[in-house]
DNA sequence: CAAAATTTTGACCGGTTGGACAAACGTTAG
DNA sequence: CTAACGTTTGTCCAACCGGTCAAAATTTTG
């Protein structure tokens, strides 16, 4: 019994791959509901039963989509620690989620989709193992804050900010470039989402002097 | 011919008024693909042929929805002017758009949908009546900027910036609940921002001597 | 009351979707 | 070659879904 690595040959490591990253794409751009099992073969090259072969259901794809995301996602958040200088830890941080914004809007998406509805599918994670992580670097945002490192304020919500701004530029993505319009909606956007958030961050909006 | 002015009986009225609330609930939690008619119907309290008599198509009710939201997602913004200070004017927004958040979350959980799946039947408002609202605001921030009022920055990013963070306590509010738990994460939550959020957006996270 | 107009409903339809299945195809090992 | 195993596909099905329609029920109007 092997229930934890039922994997087998390298084909059927590959061609899940291959599954998982069309769904990846299907999924974020139509949601769950919004996305046939067609749409998600079509994108991977293959039928519909050849797909159903990797994964019996549309929802295995889904949850293991998920599992996987939540991982990475957490990756950066995961990174900030005690070391270094507070200002400078929190401001890489942030650089690094908006990194993340730019480059795996698509996670950031179905990530998106799925609290919108609800979290219908990983409650059980946001209250467990999440809940542990944040509550446990808002220990050591505490901590800057007793030391005087950084502004008293609120740790948990800190960190909400950061999600809230950073996974904007995302999620929000059509609407950013939209208002920026053809010219400011380049690719220079995210530099100057960076260089505003760094500031916001760091100084807020009151005048130097 | 009256075509801007379709309405007839006082039961249409109000059974389109019906519909459209019902609809508002089952688009917000599921979105556009992921709701059917029926569920709108039984929301409502009708049977699905009957609500087809009064929006014909499904697309309709969305469209009347996202019509009517726009006007109201956006009043905060339209009331930011020139006159009072500046640095007021910015937290009285801020806190309006954080209570929209919190007395219309259905709405601006009908919008993220919509944005996340690529705007498709709005697009046209977000690059014409959106932005030239926000350039508009935007050129006042920037007189502000200009004569010290605030801190020299981008005014657009910092307009994404609050409606990312406070549109979070809507669009996320599961994750938010999950992640502060039983005891934070009942009805003080939204006053917790507002001071989180006036602080972020006044004095940054420096410290203050 | 009676005719006209409006509202409600049951039955139905065509298209789509998630998923099952067995047969065919390919590949590898003896 | 051939048997065994893994892979791929065409076909099919039952459930669902958006929408139609005609008839019935109700309300309004004269």
């Amino acid at each position: 019994m092997e229930g934890s690595a039922p994997r087998r040959t390298r084909i059927q490591q590959e061609k899940r791959e291959l599954i998982l990253e069309a769904a990846l794409e299907v999924f974020s751009t139509n949601g769950f509901r919004g996305s046939t099992i067609d749409q998600i073969a079509e994108a991977a090259g293959m039928s519909k039963p050849n797909l159903l072969y990797y994964f019996r259901r549309k929802e295995d794809i889904h949850e293991t989509l998920m599992q996987r995301l939540l991982d990475t996602w957490l990756a950066p958040l995961r990174e900030l620690d005690d070391i270094g200088d507070p200002l400078t830890e929190l401001r890489s941080y942030i650089r690094r989620k908006l990194e993340m914004a730019r480059d795996f809007p698509r996670e950031s998406r179905l990530f998106a989709n799925e609290i919108l509805q609800g979290a219908p599918r990983i409650m059980p994670l946001l209250e467990g193992e999440l809940k542990t992580l944040v509550d446990e670097k808002a220990t050591i945002i505490k901590g800057w804050m007793r030391a005087g490192k950084i502004a008293k304020t609120d740790p948990w919500h800190l960190i909400f900010s950061i999600w809230a701004t950073t996974q904007h530029y995302a999620d929000f993505d059509v609407q950013v470039r939209a208002v920026l319009g053809a010219d400011r909606g380049g690719d220079g956007r995210f530099e100057d989402a960076a260089r505003f958030l760094e500031q916001l961050f760091l100084d807020g909006l009151k005048p130097k002097d």
